[in-house]
DNA sequence: TGCTGTATTGGAAGCGCTTCCAATTCCTAC
DNA sequence: GTAGGAATTGGAAGCGCTTCCAATACAGCA
């Protein structure tokens, strides 16, 4: 309803020039303190607060962040890890005094249609985006219309772009380690989307922990997934056959789809098999029963990832920065470690 | 990189007036032909897409919705509710070519910076509002500063605001009718948490159906819970003792805490309990057992919820608009109806 | 008391677009 | 060939803010 006040008017009504009070409004020095007060109580007064789209205007920039989640949103929120994800970059973008835009491109129009409105350095000061498919060249693509952008994943491609990431290598193998340790000599995985870099990494890390503690890779028991709870499911069943007695899967959600297949079957976790997962969100711990899994954390994460940004508006973008987050094994009941 | 272009420029090139430049480029008619095709011809060349900030200044509206999401954040993200309204939101943004800014106001603090940002009608047009707990005065302050609005969820107030819901009551005696109708007499439930509008109607819900079914309401049966998964878990061990043989509960997260007490306790479902949930969100279909469950239209609430906010736009905000939706029972393995 | 240097002030230009309105051009009909 | 009207064009004034820069006020010093 007092919508309609201008800086104009509250400088009138101050009795200064609209450049005074402008100075009072941003804080800013010489300006004699009585005149300050003055300005101030008006302000005060009449609950004026500056047009913000005439500001970003003047200064050439809007203090928004875009948030792009592309493709594949099957996934993107059927696995809590992005929801928690959001709120890291959301709460880090409050703390710091700048506003969320979110994208979702759903389909390959949208990111058609959404590409100007995202490319387009007007409106948004910068992009946080997720890294997609490999082969996806969104990220190619708003590179080179000069966006300040940092990836949330490490892309597929080596290009000079500023990512931050956490260990998928070093996390797997940590949970692989762990099951080796407990004398399992038959573990196999369930893989993420392996058209994606951290199902890779992840795989990656699997193999590297066998290799190194002399155990043979066997392909029969790797299983792909996607990383949602049905194909979690149905890679158990496939891997059922072959006698694994412990799995290491690339994320919680599947695992849930695992001890399905695995109750369905009559078999007990972890007494006949030995479960770890990935990711560590808030269902692992209430799983029956408890997940031991890999932890990430997504929430510091997501916060990182705005601060890389802020950086870069700051400083450039170059060089890019490249920022890898470390995982924990968080040991509860689905390994067998408690029993054991 | 050719980001310094301007209307202007694009005009000079051209050969003709900013004024015309802009009609083409915003599709107005009274340019001739043979001179709009000249100017779309550089438009394309030069890559240029106007600055939507300065648009917005000049047209005073921005194309941005704001979602804001208040407090109790500990469920926000724990359920899957939220990820998938947002979604619906998001979505419904794409089609009409609006961009989606998100508050997330975790803390009374938050709340308060926040604020100015979102109640002032520069930044954004118009605000989806999650509904909060009863007694949270934000809506009512944001109604004030006359700020267009919706609210997602039924207002504790009667305030004239207008807002979308889903018909919690009808849903709840739906499910609660269903297990009556499979012969239980001894049914409880297990609430949400009852500083909501939601908890509070699929209550009424319960008790309605237990009412005129010429069932006896019993205190004893009914469990305070609040909507998350160790709630679900406390109040089914709470439950127990009085030997119920079927639950209502108001919230699929929170029947997977009830699973996870009902296992603990050697008891079966649905044989030896049976269970009816609400939302039918993805986990439920994939649960041990299925879940029957009330089914909400959580992504075409979404939608919607922007419907009517663009309404509200375009036509004014009174009278207030009031959208109920219909919700549907999913009968799967949970209540027992598939093997009685 | 007068002079130089610093702190305060406000005028005016500018951010990149839209849009009102007056000026010009083009048709058509007479 | 000309008057009248419609279609086309561009000048200029905003939208609400920031900021450069010149102008003024004031301080300290000799």
């Amino acid at each position: 309803m007092t919508d309609k006040l201008t800086l104009d008017e509250i400088a009138q009504r101050a009795g200064v020039s609209r450049t005074t009070a402008s100075r009072v409004l941003n804080n800013r020095p010489n300006v004699r303190p009585e005149v300050r007060e003055r300005v101030q109580q008006v302000i005060e007064e009449t609950g004026y607060s500056p047009n913000p789209v005439a500001r970003s205007l003047a200064i050439q920039h809007t203090h928004i962040l875009g948030l792009v989640l592309p493709r594949r949103s099957d996934t993107v929120f059927t696995d809590p890890y992005f929801p928690v994800l959001i709120q890291g970059i959301a709460q880090a973008c409050n703390d710091h005094e700048y506003t969320l835009g979110l994208f979702l491109l759903q389909t390959p129009e949208e990111e058609r249609k959404l590409l100007p409105r995202i490319a387009h350095k007007g409106l948004l000061d910068g992009l946080i985006i997720q890294v997609g498919e490999i082969g996806d060249q969104l990220i190619a693509r708003l590179l080179e219309k000069n966006v300040p952008l940092v990836v949330a994943g490490r892309p597929a491609q080596e290009i000079p772009v500023s990512y931050i990431d956490v260990d998928n290598v070093a996390g797997a193998y940590q949970a692989v380690s762990h099951l080796i340790r407990l004398g399992h000599t038959r573990i196999g995985t369930i893989t993420g989307a392996l058209n994606t870099t951290a199902a890779l990494d992840r795989r990656t890390g699997y193999e590297q922990a066998l290799r190194e503690h002399g155990l043979p890779l066997e392909d029969a028991l790797v299983a792909p997934g996607n990383f949602n709870e049905s194909s979690g499911y149905q890679a158990m069943q496939q891997l059922l056959p072959h006698r694994p007695t412990a799995i290491f899967v690339a994320s919680d959600v599947m695992v849930f789809g695992a001890l399905r297949a695995l109750s369905e079957a009559g078999l007990r976790v972890p007494e006949d098999m030995a479960l770890v997962g990935y990711d560590d969100l808030p269902p692992a711990a209430n799983a029956a029963p408890p997940l031991t899994t890999v932890h990430q954390p997504v929430l510091r994460f997501g916060e990182q990832a705005v601060e890389i940004l802020l950086d870069i508006l700051e400083n450039g973008s170059v060089p890019p920065r490249r920022v890898i987050l470390d995982t924990e094994l968080i040991i509860r009941d689905s390994c067998g470690a408690s029993q054991a």
